[in-house]
DNA sequence: TTTTATACATAAGAATCTTATGTATATTTG
DNA sequence: CAAATATACATAAGATTCTTATGTATAAAA
């Protein structure tokens, strides 16, 4: 992911859960335009940092993979295992917090 | 940083320039429970992350040292260099952009 | 027909962290 | 008073996660 270079360290796997709980199956070039589009082009998700995340939630147990055959190409269609969609709430709930912290440490919060 | 595992990679440095940026000097040990008292002992800073960070933000300028003796002890007061002060701002505009790409992504704006 | 887009993949190296360990002094507690 | 805890620094091995570069192949657009 690259914005703000190291930032994200830890952040890709919470994004590809949430956007698998939002679509039911998505493939990997599917999901780096998908990033683009939902952050105005900001941020670019590339292939070595995608490809390698996806196997491991696939290892995991996280996700699990379909093939599809479109034309000539192959797509490998991504969606969420039952262990995947429990695996998102906690992630979406660390990513909350860890957003809380660093506004409060840092005195971010806008309107507080 | 011991918190929601990896979230925290590449906002340790920002932590310590905003911290620097607010107390004009301080030594490790300080800014382990400063971190731990802001937020309310719920991240955990470890030496081993600390000190090679304070390291590297002298070594790129933007921290400047002195030893002190206080009575048989030796603290190594850290603050900000000209250009730490200036890349604080940089670094503090960097965090908040990247939460609001994360909260716009995952969904997370309360709010709005 | 050359370039760009689509679609996957991996490997080398960088950056940043965790965990463990080491040294030393000071204070508290049993 | 002895042992445990707190203060104060440091580094090294290993893990994780990313960047950058490269590779393969088909399809569409210029």
């Amino acid at each position: 992911m690259k914005q703000s270079n190291q930032l994200f360290k830890g952040s890709l796997t919470t994004i590809l859960l949430k956007l698998l709980s939002e679509n039911e199956k998505m493939y990997g070039y599917e999901i780096t335009k998908k990033v683009m589009e939902l952050s105005n082009g900001k941020m670019v998700l590339t292939e070595g940092a995608l490809y390698p995340s996806l196997h491991k939630l696939e290892a995991d147990g996280l996700l699990e993979v379909k093939m599809e055959n479109i034309g000539n190409r192959n797509r490998k269609y991504y969606s969420l295992t039952k262990q995947g969609k429990k695996e998102t709430g906690n992630k979406l709930k660390e990513v909350a917090a860890f957003i809380e912290q660093m506004q409060q440490i840092l005195n971010l919060k806008p309107s507080l």
